[in-house]
Order: C-alpha cells, then structure tokens, then sequence
RNA sequence: GGUGUCAUAGCUCAGUUGGUAGAGCAAAGGACUGAAAAUCCUUGUGUCCCCGGUUCGAUUCCUGGUGACACCA
C-alpha cells in the first residue's frame, strides 16, 4: 500500500524547505496542494517552490494552470488520486524517470479544503453549468440575497436551517445545485469521509504566533523586493480571475489603480496574510490526526513517519 | 529658568456640563464540501500619568509633582 505523508501548516512557516528535506531523505516527490501556486504567473505573490527547488525534487501542481482556468477542490481531488494510483501502479519517478521503489509520496500545502478532499474526500455534487451560474449571479444583482435565500428555504428546508445565510458563495452555490440537479443541495451533502486505498501520515508544522508573525512580515517585505508589483501589473488584465481574487494581488492592484501607496499597500498584505494564517490553524487545531513539529525538528518527523508508514518494520 | 499646551486601549486619538469610558488601526476567537490565499460570523482590549484637596462620588474641578512638546529667555 502507498504513504501519503501529508504536511500542512499555516502560510510562511516553512513548509516548502520541510517538504523537500523529507522528500529527498525519503526519496520521493511532492504533491502541492495549494489552490494558488498551481497557477501559473503567480510564483512571487504565492511563495511558490523556485526553478532550483523543483529540481532538488520533482513537485506535481505547481504553475500547471493557466490564470483563467476553472479549478476546485473536487478536481483537485480527482488529479491527485489519479495521480497516485499511476504511482502505484508504476514506480517510475515523473521527473527523473528513475525509480521510485517505495511507494511513498508527500503531500504539502495550504490550502485546508484541498488537503481534506483528498485525504477525507469530497461529496459528488453535481457540476453547475455555466448558464446556471450565470443566470444566479444575474438574479442576485437583481432579486437581492434575501430573496434567493427565502427561495431556497422552500427549495431545501434542511441545508436552510443550518446554513450561514449571510454568506453569499453559500447560499448561492446552494441554490445553483438545486436548480442544476433538481433535487435539494442537501441531497448530495453527505459529508462522510472516504475510504482511501493508501495509508495516510499527517504532520503540522507549528511556530510561535510571535515568530510565525515576523516571518510573514519579512516574507512580503522580500516579495516586494522581489517584484510583486510587477508581477501583478502583468497579471492586470486577468484581475476578474478568481484565481487572482487572493491575498497580495489584491492589494497590489490597489496600488495600480492609484488607490493606496505601495508602504500601505504592504502593510495590508501582512495584515491579510496574517490573519490568513490564523484561519488555518483554526481550521487544522481540530483536526486530531495532525501530530505537530516545529519546522526545525526534521529528524522528529522521519522518525514518526517511520513508525507509521503502511509497511513499517515492526 | 519662565510661560503655555498636552498626558485616556498595543498605536493614533475622541469623550465624560463630576456617576470609573469609545472610535479607527493593530489584536483575539469561531464557522467552513465544486470560488477555499475564497466567503462569512463574533469579541474586547484600560491604576483615564502620580500624590493630595473639594465632593456622597474625581478620569473629569483645584494645588503640587513628573514627563513630552511649543514659545520666551
């Protein structure tokens, strides 16, 4: 059976450099799973893993995407198991096209709903066309949020009753797969998790607030230097792209379009940032699976994941 | 040295005709299933500079300190 080591962790405390020291010790490649660096044209504003890293180690989801491409966490579902069951059925390596003998892969990223897709798995809801997509966001202009979300009381009471109904994407994409399918949205809601045919290790990569704080602040600071604005000046004509509906594009547009200035404009990004990287610990705190290390304690994680792998030694 | 202004939340400041206070920013907590770096919800943070006085009651008024700033010497 195949590992799948999945390190998680919120941005800017190191998860790259943890990644790629445990795929080389283990000598094995990374999936990404962070819905912004599998763009392409974004690696300054993401973080991305650099032209050197990749070739330390082979990374799967890394600017594979173009800008305007449609992409969610049930694809991204679907692309990862996809591609480890090739894996494990074929041991070549993807990028050396050596071999990789023992069938264990990591899985590193940010993003928490990605991570939980593939490890717990995602429902099969249906896929919303682009005319009742449309056609919802019309009436939302239109009608008002408070008469969408009457019609989908009547439409599908249950989701009704626990639904957030100030949150807009909610109830939106609720009503959209009612009127997609035909059938109540809770009707596809399962929320169980998934049996999955490989053995899966978690770690969680942890810092002091403090330390974790000054990181994301040093960080933009240097993506700056690096030529985030330019990046994003390139990346202006794609502004209504949701994939550039993200943190440190958003505040750069502000400065091109004269809004803020570009010291402002910085500290906004690490305010956002910051609270970015509250809400996911927030959302993996819960999470109990997770067995947590400080990015530095690299021979503590080879040993735990040693004793868990699905074919371990004792 | 003299005169004046100011001193309130982590920061910038408002305010209390005397009944122990509130904005913005910063911060903290939470939710989450095809847009997830998205989207949404909740919450305060206090010797009101110090010692006295007046008062039933002082952060507020008064005396005196201390500190900052400005102006005059």
């Amino acid at each position: 059976m195949m590992d799948l080591i999945v390190l998680v962790g919120p941005t800017g405390v190191g998860k790259t450099d943890v990644a790629i020291t445990l795929a080389k010790a283990l000598g094995c490649e990374i999936i990404n799973a962070d819905s912004r660096q599998i763009y392409r044209g974004m690696s300054i504003g993401t973080a991305a893993p650099t032209k050197e890293q990749m070739s330390e180690v082979c990374h799967h989801f890394v600017a594979t995407l173009d800008i305007n491409d449609y992409y969610s966490a049930a694809r991204f579902e679907a692309d990862v198991l996809a591609l480890i069951n090739k894996k494990a059925s074929d041991s070549s390596n993807a990028c050396t096209g050596g071999d990789d003998k023992n069938g264990r892969i990591i899985l590193s990223g940010g993003s928490m709903l990605y991570i939980d897709a593939v490890t717990k798995g995602i429902d099969d809801i249906p896929t919303v066309s682009d005319e009742v997509r449309t056609w919802m966001r019309q009436r939302l202009e239109d009608e008002g949020l408070e008469r969408l979300s009457e019609e989908l009381r009547l439409l599908d009471p249950d989701y009704y009753a626990t639904a957030d109904r100030k949150n807009t994407q909610r109830i939106i994409h609720a009503l959209e797969v009612c009127h997609q399918s035909g059938r109540p949205y809770s009707y596809f809601r399962t929320q169980a998790t998934k049996p999955r045919p490989f053995n899966i290790i978690k770690l969680g990569l942890k810092r002091e607030r403090q330390e974790l704080f000054s990181r994301i602040n040093q960080r933009v600071d240097k993506m700056i230097e690096d030529g985030l604005l330019e990046e994003a000046r390139n990346l202006l004509p794609h502004r209504g792209a949701n994939a550039l509906n993200t943190v440190g594009y958003k505040e750069m547009f502000k400065v091109l379009d004269g809004e803020w200035s570009l010291p402002f404009a910085a500290e906004r990004l690490k305010k956002n940032t910051r609270v970015y990287a509250k809400k996911q610990m927030t959302w993996w705190m819960r999470d109990a699976e997770i067995h947590w290390f400080h990015p530095n304690e690299t021979a503590q994680m080879l040993t735990f994941i040693g004793q868990n792998l699905a074919e371990s030694p004792h």
